[in-house]
DNA sequence: GTGAAAGCGCTAACAC
DNA sequence: GTGTTAGCGCTTTCAC
């Protein structure tokens, strides 16, 4: 089309074996930018020719650039999702769950891990909005300046996780960590606890598990307990890193009779920890983890774990976007999706 | 540039905000070829050159669009790699360490779940190849005659993970799952087993799982034990699912001695089962898993497990991908990175 | 409902 | 070592 014979500079074609969507049109006859049309908004074309460009695209097998389309668009069909760790199951759930919600979309996820770093999050989103996302989501409400600010000028979705605040970037799902702590104490009251312990992970960094603990002391005050025994451990929740802590915990503070850990895996830790010291469960040590992992089903004794809404943030969150990304209108900018404690044989 | 007054459709730019390769030459008084050079090839540029379009880039905080990047020279800075699950552990393991690997390099991971599916996987594979990935990585041999034609077709680095074979797609990394169930008929022997047993999950689509097994089965008959018994359950591998599948196990063979979980997870729901049970660990009954997840060196007992090197193959993927990447040769196309038996006090 | 044509913001031949 | 220039394969106005 147009090469001019002594034309200098012939660029070829590097995947020459793929067909383009002009390929697509010439056959069907007619424009590329009908072509356009049908794959992306087929109301948009009559039937009959709707109907060609579909054949045209199965006997050519052809497959839309989506980078070309990105660029030409200014917007790609990813949605850039950012987690504090792949590792930590809690959040596996939440991001399989948006995986779930996109299978049937031609949306993407692109999964970044910021471990627990705010810094790590500003390289992140800078490096994902350089893909043009259609979204964006995080973890939690607590951002560097330049994350908000380059989040801002995006003018995409983004969607907040895991936390509540009254002031998100724009919409945020989850619930409040700090009432997660606090039931905690309701349920060690009603179980004739006396002397409280708690047991932390990462406490520097992962934000929620700090504000689980605010709640947890706040209505350990308020409900008359003398102030918990704590232990933290620095690195990240493990089970042997709650057994450590527990040993730690008991050899302080003896008289301890029911611990909350920030976590299950901890929990788990202190359970195993118990038992090699012929703790009764729960008759001497109450027990009570967060996250309601799997594995607290089965134990024995069962773990009590107060359970976060992991699925349902993440079906939420895709629920939303896609409303959104279709032209939709926005809805109520924060979503308190609750918590529940699950009772079971350590308390 | 060329506007001539009367052009027909003029399109005004969307993200005016950001500024363009463009902005940064004219500022550093140099083209956008050069610009673009002193981006990737900052050796084919003059210092003194190189130094002003640094500047230029910082005063505009000029970020490149990648996109437009992908779209000109047919290949992105993406690294496509698919999983067959992103709760399970094991997995997520291998790519943190990937991730860890790509951390100071413009290269993104694109991350997709197959949910241990063939057909999903070559869904993955194909939306994956529309974004022009520099490399893919897949999980296990085992993949679609259109995964692999597609993938052969890109023309880009392939790394197969988690098993070994004489013909990969390009390379694969991993160590042999068989040979993994034959060590712990070893180990078994050597403890004084008499009687197997074996719990599996999910073994119609974990074909890892299933090469355990034989390895398990083969290395039992060739030392003489009798045919192990079995409990296979059905869904992903859980705690409570292990725990059943135990206590299934013992109801149709309460001899047996000696049981090997293709999963750490199931194995601690055995655990757990033979605790509420009462059977010793590991005088009456020793129980062997796969995978040391991290529980398994604080439960007790201590969980005797198969450690396969989930981090290892991640970090040598990495490697291999980056020296290629960078216009490396092509190394080993087969890469054995072993695991090992770690044996605590569930034998 | 459909087509023409002007970009989207880069990269890579090639010339100098 | 640097500049010129022609695309990469789409999307999106605008005109009909």
């Amino acid at each position: 089309m147009g090469i001019e014979s002594g034309s200098p500079h012939v660029r070829e074609r590097l995947s020459s074996a793929r067909s383009r969507m002009a390929d697509v049109a010439r056959l069907a006859g007619v424009s590329t930018a009908t072509v356009s049309r049908a794959l992306r908004q087929p109301d948009l074309v009559s039937p009959a020719v709707r109907a060609r460009i579909q054949e045209a695209v199965e006997r050519l097998s052809y497959r839309r650039n989506l980078m070309a389309g990105a660029l030409a668009s200014a917007r790609s069909m990813t949605i850039g999702v950012i987690i504090p760790s792949i590792v930590n199951s809690f959040f596996a759930a939440t991001v399989e769950a948006m995986e779930q919600g996109l299978k049937g979309t031609d949306y993407q996820l692109m999964l970044g891990n910021s471990d627990h770093s705010e810094d790590n999050e500003e390289r992140l989103v800078a490096s994902f909005l350089a893909w043009s996302p259609a979204a964006m989501v995080l973890t939690g409400r607590r951002h560097t300046r330049n994350t908000i600010r380059a989040l801002i000028e995006a003018e995409i979705p983004v969607i907040e996780t895991w936390e509540l605040t009254d002031h998100p970037i724009d919409t945020i799902i989850g619930f409040s960590q700090r009432a997660a702590g606090r039931i905690v104490i309701d349920h060690f009251k009603a179980r004739g606890a006396r002397r409280l312990g708690f047991i932390g992970a990462m406490m520097d960094r992962d934000y929620r598990a700090v504000e689980r603990h605010a709640g947890f002391i706040e209505a350990a005050l308020a409900a008359g307990f003398q102030a918990p025994a704590e232990v933290l451990v620095p690195e990240r929740a493990s089970t042997a890193g709650g057994a450590k802590a527990f040993a730690e915990l008991m050899a302080g503070h003896a008289d301890v009779d029911a611990v909350f850990a920030t976590n299950d895996t901890l929990a788990l830790g202190a359970l195993f920890e118990a038992q090699r010291r012929g703790l009764a469960i729960p008759d001497r040590l109450k027990l009570c983890g967060f996250g309601d992992l799997e594995f607290g089903a089965a134990s024995e004794p069962g773990l009590t774990t107060v359970r976060p809404p992991r699925r349902e943030i993440g079906q939420r969150t895709i629920e939303i976007l896609l409303k959104r990304l279709a032209g939709g209108e926005v809805g109520d900018r924060v979503v308190d999706l609750g918590f529940d404690l699950v009772v079971r044989g350590s308390t």
